[in-house]
Order: structure tokens, then sequence, then C-alpha cells
DNA sequence: TGTGCAGCACTGGTATACAAGCGTTGGTCG
DNA sequence: CGACCAACGCTTGTATACCAGTGCTGCACA
């Protein structure tokens, strides 16, 4: 038995907790992050929020500006293009792989998985959670499942997109519709169709990109090399 | 202009340094890392030591664990079938997208590159960064030449275990030959063959990889979830 | 009133000190 | 002779101190 030991260092738990905030958004691209101020508030010292920040950026969630400052990243189109080429390279693949004998744990997830997804009112948060346990189960099914892992690292620039689409459309009832049709062509056999509904399914957040950031430029990074800068506030005390 | 400055801190020296050594199994799978030791032998502290690591374990090449001591990650069949799978993906994806239009500069630089890839007794490590530039080249004539940098962090253990075989090999000519036939292909705007070729030239890692495993079994990743320990050795001073 | 310059507050990069835990090792006791 | 156990040395994790560099700020001066 190989069970891998996660421990549960300060380090793993700001890691963490910053990724998840600023892929919901909860922290916006732009946002400044000051080391010692982030350390303050999560009761740690400079060290596990430094590391946790290296890590960020090689994500490339955040920006760091020696002796200026560390940056929530602006989502850049060019890596959300990056990222969708990418997952869109790795998920058809993986359907050209899926077996004809599917595993059926798997697939009774799967459908446990997309009754959830249509559950009336379902939190956006929620809904993303059971999206990504979707395709990661996909993967699965072709015996590809560690894949995954590096195709989350990649694509957070992808996912801060999508998110913000689904904000503004405020449903989530088109992609669910989506990933039962995937599904059901899956299990039947029919490849040409789950590799074409996947490829609509995934490129639709391209039509989203050129509206939003007309609605929040401020969220999009631009081509110009500019580089934020420190602002004094006034701080009420 | 967005010129990325790349300042050269100690850190990212210390970075390329290590991973450097470790792909080209100049600190072979196994070895035991120190952070104090390798602060002293490259006359830092600690601290950029620990951040490269740290990095390095992220991808994967390196396994830190607390209280014991840092490692070389033996090389592991089933990531290196993951990052095939994902490098293929990737390849095969982008030469569905090369236009009907190449880039000549790109075309002429990759001629470039297959001339010196047929050098004769032709030094390995050269070989090998060639071969990453003529792979990163096809992925620039789609225009998906960003997508490298992602698939180049994934692929580590791929990397190792190709090193491994070609070392064993003592031959480059049937790759460079095979990457004359990809580029031919894709320039005579015949995708068929470029996919085929290029899918054949991908996997010939696997070849390798049992035999290898009988050959230098230390140098492979076992399932049984042993991890290393340290050892006191007897130093003569 | 406008302008320039010096100081300052804050940044991330690095070095160092301390803490907690594991594995060996050598001695001791049965 | 064998088994146990305590102490030690080394490991990584964390906290802290110091450094060089950056950009704002406010005063001095024209």
């Amino acid at each position: 038995m190989a069970a891998p030991p996660r421990p549960r260092t300060n380090r793993r738990v700001v890691y963490e907790t910053l990724r998840r905030k600023v892929l919901t958004l909860e922290l916006p691209p732009g946002t400044a992050l000051s080391e010692n101020e982030l350390a303050a508030a999560l009761g740690v010292s400079r060290t596990p929020v430094r590391e946790s920040l290296i890590l960020l950026a090689d994500e490339g969630l955040v920006q760091v500006f020696p002796q200026v400052g560390t940056f929530v990243s602006r989502v850049d189109p060019d890596r959300v293009r990056d990222a969708q080429f990418l997952r869109e390279a790795v998920e058809l693949a993986a359907l050209d792989d899926v077996p004809a004998e599917l595993d059926p744990d798997v697939v009774a997830e799967l459908r446990t998985n997309l009754d959830r997804q249509r559950a009336p009112g379902i939190d956006l948060e929620e809904f993303f959670a059971l999206d990504e346990a979707f395709h990661h189960g996909l993967l699965q099914l072709s015996g590809h499942a560690r894949a995954w892992s590096t195709v989350v690292s990649a694509k957070g620039h992808l996912d801060r997109a999508r998110r913000l689409g689904l904000k503004e459309k405020n449903t989530t009832t088109p992609f669910a519709d989506q990933h039962v049709e995937i599904f059901d062509a899956v299990v039947a056999g029919d490849l040409p169709r789950a590799r074409e509904t996947m490829r609509t399914h995934l490129r639709a957040v391209f039509d989203d990109i050129e509206r939003l950031r007309e609605h929040a430029p401020e969220l999009f990074a631009t081509d110009d090399g500019s580089v934020p800068v420190r602002r004094n506030v006034v701080v009420w005390e």
C-alpha cells in the first residue's frame, strides 16, 4: 500500500487557501498581495506565504515584481487560449482511448454527478466542483486520470474566464445538458458525437471573452507591458 | 513593448542548475539532496535552495519527505506514460492546426536544426537540445508555441527515460530521420503522414522502458510504497 | 505657485536562528 | 548474547532579521 502522506503543513494550507480565493475571484485580478499582510492575516510567518506565492506564480495565477509587489494576475486571453488548446487536446485524445467495456463504478459516479448538476438553483461553486469531477471522471474511463492534474495546473486563467462567463449568464443548464450529451455518446460508444459535443462544449468559453472584456476590462491583461504600481491609501484607524 | 524582465536571482540560478542536473541524470534518481549541503556547495543560503526544491517537487523531479530528506525521484513508468499521453495529445492536436501558409522564418530554422541533428558524432546533450527546439518549432508553426512550456514542465520523467534509452542505444540517427520525415510531411501538407510518423516517433520511448528496468532497476520507481532512507556512510577525512 | 530633490515607507530576496520529528547508534540491562 | 531504550545528529518546516531597490511624499527653494 502506497498511501501518499499529505502532511498538513502551513504551506499547504496557505497555498490551497490562496489558490481557491484567486480562482473563485474572491481575490479579483489586479489585487495587491503583500507577503507581510497575508502572513499576518493568516497567522503564519512570511515563509509559508512566500513559498505559496512562488508556486502560484509558477502557475501564472500571481505575478511577482521584485521590490515592487505581488499581484493577482489579470486574466490573459492568450493564456486562456493556451489552456483551452491543451485541455481540448487532452480530453479529445482521452476519448479516443475509452475502452469498449466501461468501468461500472465510474459510470455510476458520473450518473450521480450529472443528476446533481441539474439540481434546480444549484450554487455556482458547487456546479464548478461537479464540472471538474465530471471531466476528471471521463479521463478515468480512458485510464488517463493522472494527466488531469497537469491540466488543472495549467488552466487557472481558463477557469477564471469560465467563472466570469457563468456569473454573467447566471445559468448552468446548457453546460449540464452538454455534459449529459457527452456522457450518453460515450456510453453509446458513439465516438464522433462524443468528440464533436466535447469540442463545442470546451470552446464555449471563447464566446464570452470579448463581451466580458467590455464589461470589466480591468480584469483582463493588456499587451502594453504595463505593470501594477503601489498606491498609498487612506486607512481609518 | 512588454519585455518580461527575468531577474537573475539566486533562486533562478539554483533552480535551473538543479533541474538541468536532474534531467541530464548527472544527479541520478534516488540521490539524496540535503538543503544544507546544496546551499554550501552552491554558495548561497538555504532559502533559494529550498524554494527551488519546492518547484522541482511540484514538477515531480524530486520528492520531499518532511523530517527525513529530499531525494531525486526515481523514474516512474506511470508518470512517463502520463507525460507521453499529454505530449502526444498536444503535438498531434497542433499538427491539425498547422496553416497552409507556413511561417518561412520558422521553416528555415527547422531546416537548420535538422541539418545539425544529423552531424556525425553529435553530442547527446546537444542532440537533446535540438530535439526540444524542433518540437517547439513545430508548435510555433501552428501558433501554439506557448503551450510547449506546460508540456516541458510535465515531461521530466519522460525526458529522463528518453535519455536513458538513447544512452543505451548510443545512436541518434533514427530519431533524426523521423524528424526529417515529420518535417517533410508537414511542408508537403500531408497531415495524415505527419500525424502517423509523429505518433510512432513519440511512442518510441515505450520500447526501451522494460529493457531498461532490467538493466538498472534502481533508477525506476516501484509501487510498493517504499521510501528512501538516510544512510550513514563512512567518510574519509 | 511650481519644481526638484531628499527622505521614507514598503517591497521582495536572502541569510540565519529556532523548532519538531525521524532514524541511527551505542550503551545498558536482562 | 540479544533486546530495549535513550540520546544524538540530521532532516525539513517555520520564524525572524537584514538588505537593496522602488516609488511616493512632502518639504525646500526658486
